[in-house]
RNA sequence: GCGGCUAUGGUGUAACGGUUAACACUGAGGUUUGUGGAGCCUUCGAUCUGGGUUCGAUUCCCAGUAGCCGCCCCA
């Protein structure tokens, strides 16, 4: 006989059960709720899109596509891959319309996203972000702004700001400096990827003389007061957010990221990693012609702040619940049409209301529906169908209010 | 791609190499024919797969598979 399936998920993948897609929804809203506070407008595309969009950077990316992404040929023979980042699709869609977008444009996306790795703890195969990304503006302002908004998300979580942190940096204040040593352009990738391993590394200075072929010094101090870091820091501190730090390890993989960089990072030990990651691009659209357009954006992911809520425990009970908020027992089968009328006599009046069509007796309904978390139930039998009054308990507190499904609606709304 | 750890009912755990694999929770039902959350009772349900060692393997060994955790990489 054929061998059972599995009831497993594909692997690195997850379901979403009722209390699962409960904490995922919540998520999401918080997300789209104070992304929209700053203006911020809702787009989406299709999770297939032509390989090339993410092969044509270069060779690395050609390894990229190869190896960490689902890539398949379709039956037009086609070679489609199923996107891993957003960022290349938000750049086709903005030099899709660059002549009728009036910039600056300010533009955000759950989507979902997929790589083909190993899976571990805060990654999988399949997680959605939050994208949000800025076009069209050079100025300094739009770097804070961002950052701003990826900070008022987290506290919108009930983070308190000492649970992460804001790591910056710029790339353009390492470039300045690594300009001195006049490195190539491979040189000066391997330079920013040693300095992105900076920390875990024990003698950075003789790795860097490796690269460069001769001895490297670089300040990881502090950039003059007039440089664009500063003043990104600065802005903040006017805006009240206090927890950055120069960060000169933060180099990000991203080869484009050409100015601010930020990250940030829980706090707590046990969730020791990057809650969300962005930075300044001068020319996205440069693969697809045209005028080039400058922005800013980043991403998070719902694995890692799924992580930092529950690592901070700031997942409520109420966030998990999905009961309805009325439940309607029939007495026995022979109304449940009476109860099915009833329930739409509370939807309307703008009640979540089920009825409970198991067969169980009226003491177990009872018990099913106060263990769902259902605040009010009404039990209905002959003499409720008959008398069309009702009596409605408060599963919280015991206490009956009698009337018709009119006043009980209200009783409820209040 | 590399390494470490783990694998027993749906879930969480138990079982010196030796009878019928135990306990709790959950599910179903009863106690209770119109009012719950407790208690008591009944009941469904498991040793990942394949080899090996042994009189005998859930237990020891090997391989496979799966999961978790690191590394690499990071979108």
């Amino acid at each position: 006989m054929d061998k059972k399936l599995s009831t497993e998920p594909y692997k690195g993948t997850r379901d979403f059960y009722p209390e699962d897609m409960a904490v995922e929804r919540y998520i999401f809203d918080t997300w789209a709720k104070v992304a929209e506070s700053f203006g911020f407008e809702r787009y989406d595309a299709s999770i297939l899109e032509p390989s090339e969009l993410y092969r044509s950077k270069g060779a690395e990316n050609e390894e990229l596509v190869n190896e960490q992404t689902y890539t398949f040929v379709d039956r037009g023979e086609r070679e489609v891959t199923l996107r891993p980042e957003m960022t290349p699709t938000v750049a086709r869609m903005v030099a899709g319309k660059r002549r009728e977008l009036s910039f600056p444009v300010r533009w955000y996306s759950i989507p979902n996203l997929f790589r083909y790795e190993r899976p571990q703890r805060g990654r999988l195969r399949e997680h959605w972000q939050l994208n949000c990304d800025m076009f069209g503006v050079d100025d300094v302002a739009s770097d804070i702004e961002m950052i701003a908004l990826g900070y008022r998300i987290l506290l919108a979580f009930g983070a308190s700001p000492k649970m992460f942190e804001i790591r910056v940096n710029d790339r353009t204040w390492l470039k300045l400096q690594l300009s001195d040593y006049g490195l190539s352009e491979e040189q000066m990738k391997a330079m920013l990827t040693l300095i992105d391993k900076r920390d875990k590394i024990d003698d950075f200075d003789e790795e860097a003389e490796k690269i460069a072929g001769k001895k490297v010094s670089l300040d990881f101090t502090t950039p003059n007061p007039e440089h664009r870091l500063m003043q990104v820091i600065e802005g903040l501190k006017a805006l009240g957010i206090e927890n950055v730090v120069i960060s000169p390890s933060t180099v990000r993989g991203f080869s484009y990221y050409t100015g601010t960089i930020f990250e940030f990072f829980d706090t707590a030990s046990e969730n020791n990693r990057s809650l969300l990651g962005g930075g300044r691009y001068d020319n996205l659209t440069a693969l697809f012609g045209g005028d080039p357009v400058s922005g800013v954006g980043f991403g998070m992911g719902d694995v890692t702040m799924r992580d930092f809520l529950e690592t901070h425990s700031l997942l409520t009970k109420d966030v998990k619940t999905t009961a309805p908020t009325l439940a309607i027992l029939p007495l026995d089968a022979t109304h449940n049409l009476a109860a099915e009328v009833l329930a739409e006599e509370f939807r309307s009046a703008g009640v979540r209301t089920a009825v409970d069509l198991s067969d169980r007796k009226v003491g177990k309904k009872l018990s099913a529906a106060s263990d769902a978390g259902v605040a009010y139930v009404i039990v209905l039998g002959e003499d409720e169908a008959a008398s069309r009054s009702y009596a409605l308990k408060n599963l919280g507190t015991g206490d009956e209010t009698k009337g018709s499904a009119e006043e009980l609606a209200k009783h409820i709304a209040r």
